[in-house]
DNA sequence: ATGAAAGCGCTAACAC
DNA sequence: GTGTTAGCGCTTTCAT
């Protein structure tokens, strides 16, 4: 390419980014040159020497979780805007390939990672490792404090959740969640704990774990059911617990939300879909992928580490949850 | 690190590839080092000698159509098995971003590409221009023949769809589907009217295209209801059209599958929490993940090239489409 | 079996 | 302004 334009690569290098001036003459036929040969810089040559593949990893524990893929959207387009390519990984909620994974990006020299972890405890060592070479944003799960984060305030909305409830005469709660020792779960059950309290403490002990599925949905449905005892509301930490308890309220003959009121979170196409349509709590995905991104490429000025970004979630009243 | 261990650079990377036999004693001496200095090979530098990245690109359309993240789980999980990582891009699908996406990644050097087509005609310079450089399959949509393929059998799919509301008696019907000029809209709609032609000829001619959105069903499904001519079948091109239909025909007091069967495509998680659960199209996801990893890697001891593997795709009838 | 040396394709000093 | 040169961190001849 350098002996095609008749010139030297220092200046191809340099025409072609801009870096100092060149003779408009030289210029042109660098141009023309790489016009011709339909010329491009091969980045890993530029990674190797600049130190900057311009990419950027993420890892997430579940990438067909509803949830993700319009986040890694919003992610994937923000970094483009910015010329840099997303290496995804799914960790499969496994903390031991979760590092894995973490170490292989960085072997593979990413620009920075966005890395949702999957254990509030035990994905830290893979996050200080990765946070003390590259910019890292912890994004909707965290692990640690002094790193950025991204995501909304779960307590927050999940207490919504539950003043809203209680507003609609709600006294007595069961709450339906997942094992997973993500900070999202550990949080919105804390103000599950904490808000319904106020009102009945044996509500606050209420409460079922098993995993983010369906199918434990209807497993914990089938035993509140069993126990006889139902309460006015059942609350879920996620959609598809709550979609799987409806189905086996609407089996066992009950009525959705004449016998029990039903809420779910994420507010996924799953909730609107559902009949009856599910309370939900929205969250801003793509303005949480975006600013993830932004973070971590540096690009609004701010440094990554420390910042913490708490977005607004809303709740979205739907059917599930109107008292007739 | 060669010097760390008191050897040259070249028996270092012949003890970690053991590309040729090295004395036990330098062997120990270099593993000890490269223990102790916690070495890890810079990929980067790696790629640029050996021209292999170690990545794999893959351009999707869409990734939150609710299709997409499972293949792009089982895509990121059998290459991992290969030591290979996952760029993703989303088109948007649209054709000028989707060749732009693969230059890009052309440049980033990546080992080969699986690539869905969002337009079986205009994507093909996009398509010809990878080709010709790395190891391409196209997954789900394509956009030429004589490059490798992996998805299901569409027309057979949609065949079957036909043939079984027609065993159930039906023989008028609408197909809702969008303006999307990928190969799977083209194919489907293609057997729909062929199929449907045996039976009513007027009815290969109902179709209604728009979008692959909630929202267009709910439009088409007015304008369908609104002509006063209800059909026995209301087949729709994937399941979020489908959802829509089923909103409006119940906002309408229609009921389905009591005044019109139903069907959908993909067999989403959408389908089976729909009320009522939605008769679909079910695609082996992962297989077809797994498999278009595999031949992107060429790991099958097969050539990317020209191979096409069709998956059966399975007709999960459900509630929707059952006379009662 | 091992080391020296070249070189992958680029950019950044450094000279002119 | 421009070219020459060194070198990013590896792998791979090529000698030995």
């Amino acid at each position: 390419m350098a002996e095609a334009a008749g010139v030297s690569p220092a200046t191809v290098s340099r025409v072609l980014h801009g870096t100092r001036p060149v003779h408009p003459d030289l210029r042109a036929r660098t141009l023309a040159a790489a016009q011709r040969l339909n010329y491009r810089a091969n980045r890993v040559a530029q990674a190797l020497r600049t130190r900057s593949t311009g990419t950027v990893g993420m890892v997430v524990p579940n990438v067909a979780n509803p949830f993700f893929p319009v986040v890694i959207q919003a992610v994937e387009k923000e970094l483009r805007r910015h010329g840099a390519q997303l290496l995804l990984c799914d960790s499969g909620d496994d903390v031991g390939e979760e590092a894995e994974l973490v170490r292989s990006l960085l072997d593979h020299r990413i620009d920075g990672i966005l890395f949702s972890p999957c254990d509030q405890l035990s994905s830290r060592p893979a996050l200080r490792l990765a946070a003390a070479r590259v910019p890292l944003v912890q994004i909707d799960r965290r692990a640690v404090s002094d790193v950025a984060y991204v995501g909304v305030d779960q307590e927050g909305a999940m207490r919504e959740v539950i003043e809203y409830l209680i507003a609609q005469g709600c006294q007595r709660f069961a709450y339906v969640s997942s094992t997973s020792r993500a900070s999202t779960a550990a949080e919105r059950l804390r103000a599950y704990r904490h808000t319904v309290r106020g009102v009945d403490a044996r509500s606050a002990q209420r409460v079922y774990q098993g995993s983010f599925s369906l199918d434990w949905g209807r497993v914990a449905a089938k035993q509140i059911v069993d126990e006889g005892d139902l309460p006015d509301a059942i609350v879920c930490a996620n959609d598809s617990v709550a979609l799987g308890v409806l189905d086996v309220l609407r089996s066992q003959g009950l009525r959705v939300p004449d016998d029990v009121l039903l809420t779910g979170f994420d507010d996924t196409e799953l909730a609107s879909i559902a009949w009856p349509p599910l309370t939900s709590v929205h969250q801003p995905l793509e303005m949480i992928g975006r600013k993830g991104a932004e973070l971590v490429l540096g690009a609004d000025g701010v440094v990554a580490g420390r910042s913490v970004n708490l977005f607004k979630a809303e709740l979205k009243i739907r059917e599930s949850s109107r008292r007739r």
